[in-house]
RNA sequence: GCCUUGGUGGCGGAAUUGGUAGACGCGCUGGAUUCAAAAUCCAGUUCUUUCGGGAGUGUGGGUUCGAUUCCCACCCAAGGUACCA
């Protein structure tokens, strides 16, 4: 027998314990093993100056006990961690204080590892990462070259190297090859090649590599001389400023991911990721299938050379409905083909276009808006000319830019038409298109279509489509929504790219040059020539002898160049850094062999899903990269993945009435006085608590604002005298309510001053606001009560909660049990910090349960909670659920608790249990338990069903499906058995008085119902 | 706008395949203990009621002996929408 008197410690308990595995590396994972390989990752963190909030550790618990659990299980788990620590946050901080990102970054990275230390993750720290250390961004450039170095061969449906495109050039030109390559890639043969200068024949090798430089639109903010992010842009001006923005092409690095389209939708079906993730990558890729169609524009000048508008379309069927072409503002051929007469129209209208965002046009279906350009194209069959309109819900960057506009069969050029009394040839047959267009393919039958007529969707499209073919004006086409990824920024704190120009061309620098280390520069805005930061750069000019970085001043254009000014994006760091953490001291390659063989890729992933069409999809694109490369065995890195939902915060808000005076006369200057009564008003707060606040608001008549005058009689006599002072000639003067609607406006107070029941902590209110330190608070039943409402969490609206302050309050343990206990991991929640006392006092119940010990038989009820309870909590774990766990875990301390359990057979397998949950207090009870070891890879209690049988089952019994009474029967006994014996039970009787029932259902185990 | 997710007591949430709605916890109410408080323990807690019962899982329909669960329509909220990460 052994007893344990001590209280529940848990801050000397979880001290112990942190040290201890970090004394006994007891997480350290290693490269090869007897045990199955178990590879858990969580999304690593941008380490904000903020530090962690509650909302950050919820999916790094989960991926946590995950990995303790594997451990239990016997495999060989590697769990890592790190930073991906070059951003924007940083560099704005460093644009305001000077203070260089690095410093910062540094500073916030030892923040964000005290906090994830005190949390008791079993991370293997020796394999930290950080994207902006250059021994980690030496890879990420490395892998820029080798897709510089690379083209997509579609024969082989692969990514290839550049020499052998270069071979195929020599030997055959570039009409045979099928790649994946620039719209306007001239076409040549050997012969041509050969005689290409090299200028040239660089130029066509880019619209080739898999990176490569071209001109993409971005939004332009002249007055910050930086591009813009959509969400920066808030009605067309720029969020910090409010500057104006335009829409600007800008020559950038891309990645050619659109070469891999059809390969990432394929390889959604291989992995275990949630379905609206897979959703949104599916839409975002965006393929449809239809025909690209060539438009002759029908032109006055006999003299100019024939253009033409290529459109994609996926109704190509309904092509004889066109009665008009729509054109987005900033096709190129606007400006060319638009007549005199509309020319100052149409600029107008592409100016104005140019300042609304891509997302403004796409959400905005209501304001139809276009501008005829005057001139016609040639509809392919009919030879009829067609009105080319330009219309922003025409969007450049899809397809090409241009529809061909059928009004009967699309609803936005339906109205469109009807707006612009453009006509609305109906080609479907028995369908009335006078209120609204037509859009259901299954149901379409073709009329009006000359070849067409009297064919369904499917044939007329398969019959349309060789018909354009046979006279050249289109053919079936595949299209993606996916764009190629815009790849440079115009920022200082990110990877600089491994890219010298000489003579206009980009040139690599050898990878045994690598890393090129960010430059210092004196200030981390735009240069004013408009360059990005690394334009301030002195020393940023490539010596291709020395194989170093020089001073500008020796730029020559002959051995010494100037080095690529934009950096790489956030995503490019984070796009295989989870290979890299299987091999991250490596300095001879990004991993080795072994590494990467022995591990092979993610077995979990957990992470937010806001990344689902960022990282998610960049990601995998450089994966299947690798693959082809042959540097990676899998071409898909997570096996399984799972969005962990955001932790919102609940805003705590005061109150507060809004006070108006009035005056009878004008005596004094309207000015002097309602600066005074403003002042004085605004000087004198009145806050009143929820109740009373819902009163005020949704009240009619005037009673509870009387009965609040009476009570604020005293501040009222005291204000009117102040005003009768200050204004003695004034006649009259009364203090108000300003009982306008919304005239109470709710103010946020910090959540740290409101308690488990809303109240409101008035004194520390006041101290923390020192504007309310003489308002007046209107009380309910003498407390404060706030309103409370969900909001993200965010320092402007005082609802951050920080896991520091909770830890030290409760601890570590407590913190992951509530985390998890707060509700299903997918899902967003609402956090609240009052809560957490119900799993601390689980604890510490927990604890108490372990005050004695002994070698003593568990008796049937303890095998019966422990077994049920295993049972439960393996299920949970694998399948992710972890909140009902904690509720299990709850239920099972309670029931051993009421057995008076002390029996070391139940008491040690419960203490594995719950290790992977609160690995601190479980650590502890195994060394109480006589253990010297660490808990962490003791195995993991078998469950066995035998304990769970019952003999017996308390039937419902229900009358037209509402329960009315309850009977315990044998769970052997046969339907008809339990149907008699149902039917014999008074309370049946009392309830049919007398009538027959029409039906008996008994579903032996479950219920019985009886009917009529 | 489009895509996705969600909607159950005062609150977070539970409910295995369509079978006892509200497990577990917070909060609240009452009690025990205490000089008092904290802590702890016990009991109660969906609403309504004439104490028989009745209503009830966003709203309105439907399928079924039986619907939080399946089907249809709608309402509301949150996330994403290509340079925040």
């Amino acid at each position: 027998m052994k007893v344990n008197s001590m209280n529940y410690d848990f801050r000397k308990i979880e001290a112990k314990w942190q040290e201890y595995w970090a004394k006994h590396e007891t997480f350290k994972a290693s490269n090869n093993s007897d045990k199955p390989k178990f590879y858990a990752l969580s999304m690593f963190p941008y380490p904000s100056g903020a530090g962690l909030h509650v909302g950050h550790p919820l999916g790094y618990i989960a991926t946590d006990i995950y990995s303790r659990y594997k451990r239990h299980k016997g495999f060989n788990v590697l769990h890592p961690m790190g930073y991906d620590s070059f951003g924007l946050p940083a560099e704005q901080y460093a644009i305001q204080t000077g203070q260089h990102p690095a410093i910062t970054t540094e500073n916030n990275i030892k923040r964000y590892r005290e906090q994830l230390d005190q949390l008791g993750f079993s991370f293997d720290w020796s394999r930290e990462v950080r994207t902006s250390n250059p021994q980690y961004y030496k890879w990420t450039q490395w892998i820029f070259i080798q897709l510089f170095n690379s083209w997509y061969n579609k024969k082989s449906d692969k990514a290839e190297d550049i020499v052998d495109l270069v071979a195929l050039f020599e030997k055959e030109g570039n009409v045979i090859v099928e790649a994946v390559c620039d719209e306007d890639t001239p076409i040549f043969t050997a012969d041509e090649w050969a005689s290409f200068s090299e200028k040239t024949k660089q130029e066509i090798l880019l619209k080739y590599r898999l990176t490569y430089l071209a001109d993409t639109e971005v939004n332009w903010c002249p007055a910050l001389g930086t591009v813009l992010a959509n969400d920066e842009i808030v009605n067309g001006v720029s969020e910090r400023g409010g500057h104006p923005v335009i829409r600007k092409k800008m020559t950038q690095w891309s990645m050619r991911i659109t070469a891999y389209a059809q390969r990432l939708l394929d390889g959604l079906d291989k992995i275990d990721w949630p379905q609206p993730l897979k959703d949104s990558q599916t839409n975002w890729i965006g393929r449809s299938e239809g025909a690209s169609v060539t438009f002759n524009v029908i032109s006055s000048d006999s003299e100019k050379s024939q253009d033409t508008i290529e459109v994609f379309t996926t109704r190509p069927d309904t092509i004889f409905g066109a009665s008009f072409m729509t054109l987005a503002p900033e096709h190129d051929l606007v400006p060319k083909i638009t007549t005199e007469a509309q020319k100052a129209e149409v600029e107008a209208y592409v100016e104005a276009t140019a300042k609304r965002s891509e997302r403004d046009r796409m959400a905005d279906i209501k304001t139809i808006s276009g501008v005829f350009t005057g001139a016609y194209a040639e509809h392919p069959f009919t030879k009829e000319p067609v009105p080319i309109w330009i219309g922003d819900y025409v969007l450049a960057s899809y397809g090409t830019g241009a529809v061909m506009a059928v009004p009967c069969g699309d609803q936005r050029d339906y109205d469109f038409a009807k707006h612009y009394n453009i006509p609305i040839p109906n080609i479907f047959e028995g369908v009335d298109i006078s209120e609204e267009a037509f859009a259901d393919k299954a149901n379409t039958v073709i009329a009006n279509s000359d070849f067409l007529n009297g064919l369904s969707y499917k044939e007329a499209t398969k019959k349309v489509i060789a018909e354009l073919e046979r006279i050249g004006h289109g053919q079936g086409k595949v299209n993606y929504r996916l764009r190629d990824a815009v790849f440079s920024r115009q920022r200082y704190w990110g990877e600089p790219f491994p890219v010298y120009y000489a003579d206009g061309m980009p040139q690599m620098i050898d990878e045994e040059h690598l890393p090129l280390e960010l430059p210092e520069v004196e200030k981390y805005l735009p240069t004013e020539t408009g360059e990005p930061p690394l334009g301030n750069a002195t020393h940023w000019a490539w010596d291709r002898l020395k194989a170093e970085v020089v001073s500008n001043d020796l730029i020559d254009h002959v051995n010494v160049f100037p080095l690529e000014l934009n950096t790489m994006p956030g995503w490019a760091g984070s796009s295989q850094y989870f290979n890299r953490y299987m091999d991250p001291r490596n300095d001879e390659a990004i991993f080795s062999k072994e590494a990467i063989g022995y591990w092979q890729d993610v077995d979990l992933y957990i992470g937010g899903s806001e990344h689902a069409t960022g990282h998610l999809l960049y990601s995998r694109f450089w994966q299947k990269f690798m693959f082809d490369k042959g540097y990676v065995p899998k071409d898909e890195y997570a096996q399984k993945l799972i969005n962990q939902g955001m932790i919102t915060g609940s805003s705590a808000f005061v109150f507060r009435l809004l006070l108006e005076a009035r005056q009878a006369d004008s005596i004094y200057d309207k000015k002097e006085v309602e600066d005074f009564y403003s002042k004085l008003l605004s000087g004198n707060p009145v806050l009143v608590s929820k109740r009373i606040r819902n009163q005020l608001v949704h009240t009619q008549d005037s009673l509870p604002f009387d009965n609040l005058k009476i009570r604020l009689k005293d501040l009222f006599f005291k204000l009117e005298n102040e005003v009768k002072s200050k204004f003695p000639e004034a006649e009259l003067v009364s203090i108000d309510f300003d009982r306008r609607i919304g005239g109470i406006v709710p103010i946020h107070a910090d959540v740290s001053l409101v308690n488990a029941s809303d109240e409101l902590d008035i004194e520390a209110f006041k101290e923390w606001q020192p504007e309310y330190k003489d308002a007046e608070f209107i009380l309910e039943e003498g407390k404060y009560i706030v309103g409370r409402e969900i909001e993200k969490m965010s320092k402007s609206k005082y609802n951050v909660v920080n896991p520091d302050a909770i830890c030290e309050e409760y601890g570590a343990d407590s913190l992951r049990l509530y985390e998890m206990f707060l509700g299903p991991l997918e899902q967003s929640k609402p956090w609240n910090t009052a809560g957490i006392t119900g799993v601390h006092s689980f604890l510490k119940k927990m604890w108490r349960l372990y005050e004695t010990i002994e070698d003593v038989e568990p008796n049937k009820d303890n095998l019966k909670t422990l077994h049920k309870t295993i049972k439960k909590v393996e299920e949970d774990i694998e399948n992710f659920s972890f909140n009902t766990s904690v509720a299990t875990f709850m239920i099972c301390v309670n029931e051993l608790t009421a057995q008076k359990c002390t029996s070391k057979a139940i008491l040690e397998p419960l203490a594995i249990l719950i290790s992977p949950y609160a690995p601190h207090i479980a650590e502890e009870l195994w060394e109480l338990l006589g253990h010297a070891e660490s808990i962490a890879e003791a195995p993991f209690p078998k469950f066995e069903a035998n304990y769970l049988v019952e003999s017996s089952k308390e039937y419902p019994i229900s009358f037209n499906g509402k329960l009315r009474f309850k009977l315990e029967l044998p769970l052997d006994m046969g339907k008809d058995a339990i149907e008699a014996a149902v039917m014999a039970h008074e309370k049946t009787q009392e309830q049919l008085q007398g009538r027959t029932p029409k039906k008996v259902i008994v579903v032996p185990g479950k219920i019985v119902n009886i009917v009529g």
